[in-house]
DNA sequence: CCCGATCGTTACGGGTCCGTATCATTACCG
DNA sequence: CGGTAATGATACGGACCCGTAACGATCGGG
């Protein structure tokens, strides 16, 4: 049972939900620091910067700011590995999961507006 | 016929779309740039920079920016108004338009892998 | 005509992000 | 032990963006 969606709707749904973030104003994550986020707390952990680095195709330094930006921001924490202390496990933060929370009501409200166009 | 989404779908299909834009690199779009972007290509024109600057709630300069480099990308394009040669009218052009397509290609085809979960 | 109002742009100081290259720390293996 | 590999962090130069404030151009009413 696939999820159907017509391209209109989806641009529809994409600007109004561009547009929800843009007038909060509390949402000034980039494209590569909402794709760190939401694998962080949809993918399984654990999560380290190169493994996620992998995953976004991008370069640790990208992986490390934007873990030193979200960190400013409470989303996640970061903690040495104790069996491997080369490793840093990212960890998910109340204040991170609410915020993704409120992404994903974001995201259905609106789709739930659109409705058939 | 509302658009029936939920949240851990709305996460999903908004997390795999981020990685591709962040993969396919060529979107470098911030948050408000995709707002403008969408708004320009999906509401009626004439659009102008105080027109925009204020369904988006930011400032004028932000916009100009923001047109400033979609125009360098060639997502967008300014004309003077010859009725009101104050005004700037910002128009669409083929590259802009293959780009909203493109990312609603990307949507589309994401929301339909995801399917019931 | 002229003066206020409006429009878009630019200047400025500060902040963030990028990619490349390099670094310090830690693990592993002979 | 010693040397290599791997991990995450940092330095650097350049680019971009922000908000505030100022600016030039243009319109329109008195």
């Amino acid at each position: 049972m696939p999820l159907e969606i017509r391209p209109s709707q989806a641009l529809k749904l994409w600007r109004q939900v561009h547009l929800d973030l843009v007038r909060d104003g509390q949402a000034d994550l980039s494209a590569r620091q909402t794709a760190i986020l939401l694998t962080i707390y949809l993918e399984l952990p654990p999560h380290t910067v190169r493994g996620l680095a992998q995953q976004l195709g991008v370069t640790k330094p990208v992986v490390t700011r934007a873990l030193d930006t979200m960190g400013k921001l409470g989303l996640v924490t970061r903690k040495r590995d104790e069996f491997d202390r080369r490793n840093v496990v990212i960890q998910r933060t109340v204040a991170g999961a609410l915020a993704v929370e409120r992404l994903a009501d974001l995201i259905t409200d609106h789709a739930r507006e659109i409705g058939g166009s």
